[in-house]
DNA sequence: CTGATCTACAACCATTTGGTTGTACAATAC
DNA sequence: GTATTGTACAACCAAATGGTTGTAGATCAG
């Protein structure tokens, strides 16, 4: 039975620090929703914000930086797609953290068990 | 059937930029995990990493603010724990952005149906 | 009571972040 | 050809972040 597994790579993941830090921003997930349903241009994401394109531009480059999305260039437009990949690994690390509270949950349960046990004969 | 459901609330979340700001981060992701399978205090979390009390003592406030932990005082100790429904509300709005992927994946589905159709008499 | 422990909080500092404007260059349009 | 569009990148700025030290208040141990 594994008991305590909580950190196997100590040290500091700047990949999935990036990966979360990428997602802290109300911006940076409504260009990731909407290059996930499609695809867009930069200068297209760019059009839909109030704010300048070179703002847009740093947003983009942000969620690429995470490999949250990719870019291709296309004519003289740089095309933005949502990469599945980065968000399956984002998603993967919460459910480890919920795999963590029922473990946690299940063990206690077991202290729980071992209380009966000691009352049967 | 729902063609455009991106953004349903524009405007900046707070709430949700605060919870990945949180995650984005390996030692609160690390105080997170332990805290999530038992139960420590703020000095006894302080004591397994190479940085002051205080530094520790601001990480867990900022999982405090996120809602993924809640401090208890218990004597002249402050015992910290896990927040399921943080972490869960985490977990939802990745599966979100699932949805949303599945839905650009069922569109395109659908135009290919579309182009049978127009083969078929 | 005295001393040690646990916590809170302020002040400070270096770095990062989220935004701006401006410049430069490649690709398209006319 | 020239003009326009899309992009990249630098320089700058205010605010937030992640860390420090220091001070002060509670609570517990002897």
């Amino acid at each position: 039975m594994v008991v305590d597994q909580l950190s196997p790579t100590p040290g500091k993941d700047v990949d999935i620090d990036r990966l979360f830090q990428a997602l802290a921003d109300t911006t940076r997930r409504d260009i990731l929703a909407r290059v996930t349903a499609g695809e867009y241009s930069v200068s297209g994401l760019a059009a839909l914000y109030a704010m300048s394109f070179a703002a847009v531009q740093k947003h983009v480059a942000v969620l690429e930086r995470a490999s949250l999305v990719t870019k291709e260039k296309r004519g003289r437009e740089q095309i933005v797609r949502g990469n599945h990949d980065g968000l399956q690994k984002a998603r993967h690390l919460l459910d480890q953290f919920e795999m963590i509270w029922r473990q946690r949950a299940s063990r206690i349960a077991d202290i729980l068990a071992e209380d009966d046990e000691r009352d049967l004969p």
